[in-house]
DNA sequence: CACCAGGCAAGTA
DNA sequence: TACTTGCATGGT
């Protein structure tokens, strides 16, 4: 009854539901960090639009960031909410990664990985799941990546108590399984997805452990 | 109309 | 340390 058997249990139903989810949805790895501060508590749908927006007027770059004014990011980035403390991040963000790493993914994914989480959470607005989400899908570094959503899985599930934290839940996962990119990156979007259409906050399925998950799938 | 979304930091006691 | 609150748009 280990929970690694759980683990795996989860990913093979859910990865047998929705196949290859092929995470993050982006062209290129800045333009993953750049979504990762601009999705913190909130839709993707309006992070898109905000992305769209940099994207017409040639913005998406840490050199084009950088120079832009931090009222104008904000007016552009609207749609994604927060837009005036997301653009403050943001700019934050970029003269981080252009005076440690020249703008360059490849020259951040150097070194080890719990010395660059440390200095990426070291940035003012990025915090574990922000950091963890550019490390694994930016920098393709074997780092799981826990949310509101797998959190809330878990817990409805009974596999981690109320008051499980984020590091427990990582280290949950972590500790349990191989330390794949790829497995990570395809676990965690299953589990994004999963959330979005089985274990909603309202919707009625309450504390109830085993009706979240598609029909034919669960037996823990 | 109310509630939620792929968090984080600052304020309070 | 442990709660609470602010941040904000767009979809259901």
């Amino acid at each position: 009854m280990g929970c690694r058997e759980d683990l795996l249990s989860i990913y093979e139903i859910l990865n047998a539901h929705f196949g290859d989810l092929h995470w993050w949805p982006a062209d290129d790895p800045f333009e993953v960090m750049v979504g990762a501060i601009l999705t913190q508590n909130t839709a993707w749908t309006n992070v898109e639009k905000a992305i769209a927006a940099l994207k017409e007027r040639r913005l998406l770059s840490p050199g084009a960031l950088l120079r832009l004014g931090e009222e104008t990011l904000a007016g552009i980035i609207r749609p994604s909410g927060y837009y005036r403390i997301k653009a403050k991040r943001l700019k934050a963000f970029v003269r981080f990664f252009l005076d440690e790493y020249e703008g360059s993914v490849e020259a951040m994914s150097v070194g080890d990985i719990p010395l660059l989480r440390g200095k990426l959470l070291r940035v003012p607005g990025i915090g574990p799941e922000t950091a963890d989400s550019i490390l694994l899908f930016a920098c393709q570094k074997p780092v799981f990546v826990s949310d509101a959503y797998t959190r809330r899985i878990l817990l409805r599930h009974r596999l981690v108590p109320e008051d499980a934290d984020y590091d427990q839940i990582q280290t949950l996962f972590m500790a349990n399984l191989p330390p794949d990119v790829s497995l990570f990156n395809q676990f965690h979007a299953l589990l994004v997805q999963t959330g979005k259409i089985f274990c909603r906050k309202t919707p009625q399925c309450d504390p109830c452990p085993l009706g979240i998950l598609p029909a034919e799938t669960v037996s823990l």
